[in-house]
DNA sequence: GAGTGGTCTAGACCACCCG
DNA sequence: GGGTGGTCTAGACCACTCG
């Protein structure tokens, strides 16, 4: 009945693969490789409006509906953030909501709301074993070490140790980071050029030593949370070691399982 | 230029929400929301087949893509699960892969392995008030109570109590629950009907009390992880809450933040 | 009104599974 | 070979934002 034409559709896909089965991997995958690319060296950066879904189906040769489905999948892994109307943008970390997204610790009673930052330690060293293996580095390579207490309505609540690749921090002082308004990882982003994308946490409970008892100002003995955390950015790369300790009196750690 | 013919796709589109735009609802959440409602009636019981895309798109008169959305959000939320080449199947507890997935307890060596369980308390109460507060139920209302200590590799890990709405669980006794093998949420499910959508869960940490002590075998005062876990089914009901004392000697929660 | 993301459809073909 | 989910396209229209 249809004299149907060359079906345009097939041909594209056809060629994506263009070999045996095998080696298939979708063409909305590949487009969002290539998305994931420019992000990572920079072409938009946090914060930023991307081009808009048809610019982009232009510009790789595809339908708007694959790098939709592209762009849907870095929308689900909060790499970007799509608004109706305006566009798809750059997520960033330098946002108020953000600010929660790798901290679960809520108050028990009120509104979540920013910690007061004291920072006891900010110096360059050698990477100690652990960390070094944690953060794949080599066991003596410069690390940036940081050291604060986080207080919430002058309860300090987190006594937290910070290691980061000496390589990639390289600016990273006292002065710079007192005077930064705002959640560190904003600062990492928009000065260092590396934004954390996922983490794992392992927690476990401990008893209070003598510089977590002085500093979150606790008996010796109490019971805190003592969480390890990694961070990774863009292609898995481990670039932030974080081990905390939670005092539970006031809050709780949060989490939502599903 | 074209003849073009009217749009069918447009006038099933417009009669789905057919009104203003305030009360707009897209097509394929409205799919979602029969879909869900089969699954909660039972019309599809856990690790069944469903029926497939097309035969659903027929039955709700609309297209293919339409419900393959719904499914794919469904999907997302772990409630069905797709099988490429087989079918869509509803999701259930009763897999091996299903049980740490609200168990965040891993070994800090070897595999994940599931654990033994021991029974110490198992009979039907009245919810006091904080119960009944959480489970959204009036105090006094029946609940059952369940009491038990998880130990992997013989090492006692985990004191836990459990509360369930007396109203769902009627015939639940402790020798069923002792003869049962695998996870309790895959017992829920095939003889109550009652499955366990999303959980949110509240950790703490605190020193072992007396029981604490005697189940876990650790020294009283010994810092140990303490886990409040609400969970829902369908409709975001409360159906479970669960208190937790966790060792973490050998283990560790596990947490993955993106 | 123009531009963006969001929805919906129809149709083709592909990868996978099973009898 | 037939059925299922998975990919890809093209095109229409809708909801939202902004100048």
């Amino acid at each position: 009945m249809n004299p149907v034409p060359p079906n345009q559709a097939s041909d594209a896909a056809t060629a994506a693969h263009a070999g045996q089965s095998p080696s298939f991997r979708p063409l909305y995958q590949q487009i969002k490789a290539l998305i994931t690319q420019s992000l990572q060296s920079g072409e938009w950066k946090p914060g930023e409006l991307m081009p808009s879904e048809v610019e982009l189906a232009g510009r790789f040769k595809v339908s708007q509906g694959t790098v939709r489905k592209a762009i849907d999948e870095l929308a689900a892994e909060n790499l970007v953030v799509r608004r109706q109307g305006k566009g798809t943008f750059v997520a960033t970390h330098a946002e108020e909501r953000a600010h929660f997204r790798f901290l679960r610790l809520m108050p028990d009673e009120g509104i979540p709301h920013h910690p007061d930052n004291r920072f006891l330690d900010v110096r360059r060293m050698r990477a100690p074993a652990e960390v070094a293996r944690l953060l794949d580095l080599k066991s003596g390579d410069a690390v940036v070490y940081i050291k604060r207490v986080q207080s919430f309505d002058g309860q300090p609540t987190i006594l937290e140790e910070l290691w980061l690749p000496g390589q990639l921090f390289k600016g990273l002082t006292s002065e710079r980071l007192v005077e930064y308004k705002g959640p560190m990882y904003g600062l990492f982003e928009s000065e260092f050029g590396t934004r954390m994308i996922r983490a794992t946490e392992k927690i476990r409970a401990v008893g209070a030593d003598a510089a977590a008892s002085e500093h979150l100002q606790v008996a010796p003995g109490t019971p805190l949370l003592c969480s390890e955390r990694v961070s990774y950015t863009y292609g898995d790369k481990a670039v932030e070691l974080r081990r905390g300790i939670y005092s539970t009196l006031r809050h709780h750690y949060q989490n939502e399982l599903s």
